[in-house]
RNA sequence: GCGGGAAUAGCUCAGUUGGCUAGAGCGUCAGCCUUCCAAGCUGAGGGUCGCGGGUUCGAAUCCCGUUUCCCGCUCCA
């Protein structure tokens, strides 16, 4: 699995001058098309999908074909005169494609292997709104999963699993999550099954990722168009293919306001409102609030301490400010998990108090203990 | 892009025929107090009233323009 960088590609990665290479990947089809909509149910078409002259839902009139462009469009030069028109990326999985057999003979993969890419992506949005939802710039991750054809079914699957995982690793309920299939009609041409997963936000069901089998289209137009060959040579098979193609494509924005809008929450403690962004430990942006239970005879001293030796590995914050039912909310508005409070029996006997955010439960422990606790609780495990 | 609404302090808002130095609650900061879940006291900071123009002795308030945001229709990372 090979993780490409926007800086690899021999262009500004977000900026396309050669609109061939959204020609020869169909995206110019995906985001530049002659579209009708009808004027009874408003439903749009695209011209060259439809068939008779009325809207195939209702059978209402249509309007004039259209022009709609959804890439962003600009001029790139010295002059205004010999300036080119240049495209914003609407993707960021051309330079994957674009870098493909580079990429596999460099970095010595074999088939099958993924090539991730991370970055800007720009589109001409009639309407941007629901905060970050919907907006004309927005960091798009994607990964290009190259298969033999005949295994594709397989590592659909196996992708699916990845990607419902990933969202439960990042701490999101699981009711909150559900797939949704691309009926076949709606799948462009090249497609052979789309599969997006959606969450409720506080707005309705959204998309947050999308997971395509491309089969070897992409690949099969940069070769037909720029005249390089980009089959691959499968060592095992002693066979030369294009291959397949499998598709995860995510929104870093949208996965970040679903984390946002998942972790919020208001509730009832002893008659007042308590408002807690439940976020996983993993993800939590502060991990441990550090207080002493109050700031004289010596506890303040022995708090900062603490807090500066876990600085350096953790993300903390110290706050004697207030009583001490007080500092435990404001981090609880902030999403920090763990508190740990230096009281009178931290001088009597070296434990301190750990109180969680979720169950606002308190024990205790040895103070030389937090750190290990604190970097094992909060820190991502890999497969 | 079309239709509707809004814009005043960090947040939520008040400011009702144009009239004192534009206010409140919460939050923030400083000090006091405080032995485990937003206690209390004292004080402080914070606003070009979205922006530009006009009417007027005087505009947050009236008029014109403009921008942005919100709610519906379309979008699909």
């Amino acid at each position: 699995f090979v993780r490409q960088r926007d800086d690899m590609v021999g262009l500004d990665a977000s900026i396309i001058t050669a609109p061939q290479v959204w020609i020869a990947s169909g995206h110019v089809e995906q985001f530049h098309d002659i579209v009708v909509d009808c004027k009874e149910c408003k439903h749009r078409f695209r011209q060259d999908h439809l068939e008779g002259i009325v809207c195939p839902d209702c059978g209402g009139e249509l309007t004039e074909p259209r022009a709609f462009n959804s890439m962003l469009r600009t001029k790139l030069g010295v002059s205004e005169d010999t300036a080119v028109e240049t495209y914003l990326r609407p993707e960021t999985c051309q330079s994957i494609f674009v870098d493909f057999k580079d990429i596999y003979s460099t970095s010595r993969m074999k088939i099958p292997f993924g090539i991730g890419q991370i970055g800007k992506s720009f589109r001409n949005e009639v309407n941007p709104r629901n905060f970050i939802f919907r907006s004309r710039e927005f960091e798009q991750m994607e990964i290009e999963f190259f298969c033999r054809e005949e295994e594709e079914l397989q590592w659909f699957d196996h992708w699916m699993g990845q990607i419902w995982k990933w969202y439960l690793d990042l701490g999101i309920r699981e009711a909150k999550l559900r797939w949704y299939e691309h009926p076949k009609e709606s799948l462009a041409h090249y497609s052979k099954r789309t599969v997006d997963v959606e969450y409720e936000f506080p707005f309705g069901w959204g998309e947050l990722q999308g997971l395509a089998n491309r089969g070897n289209y992409d690949l099969t137009q940069h070769s037909k168009h720029s005249g390089k060959d980009l089959s691959f040579f499968d060592e095992e098979k002693k066979e030369r293919y294009i291959p397949t193609v499998i598709e995860p494509s995510a929104g870093a924005d949208r996965t970040c306001l679903a984390v946002l809008c998942d972790a919020y929450a208001e509730e009832e403690v002893n008659g007042e409102t308590r408002t807690v962004m439940r976020f996983s430990p993993k993800l939590a942006p502060v991990k441990a609030g550090v207080f002493p239970l109050v700031k004289k005879d010596g506890l303040a001293e022995i708090a900062i301490e603490l807090e500066k030796k876990l600085r350096k590995k953790l993300p903390t914050f110290y706050d004697q400010s207030g009583a001490i039912g007080r500092r435990y909310r404001r981090m609880d508005e902030i999403g920090t998990p763990f508190c740990i409070t230096v009281d009178y029996d931290t001088k009597e006997n070296g434990t301190v108090t750990l109180r969680e955010r979720d169950s606002m439960e308190q024990s205790r422990m040895p103070i030389e203990e937090v750190e290990a606790f604190l970097m094992k609780r909060c820190s991502f495990e890999r497969d």
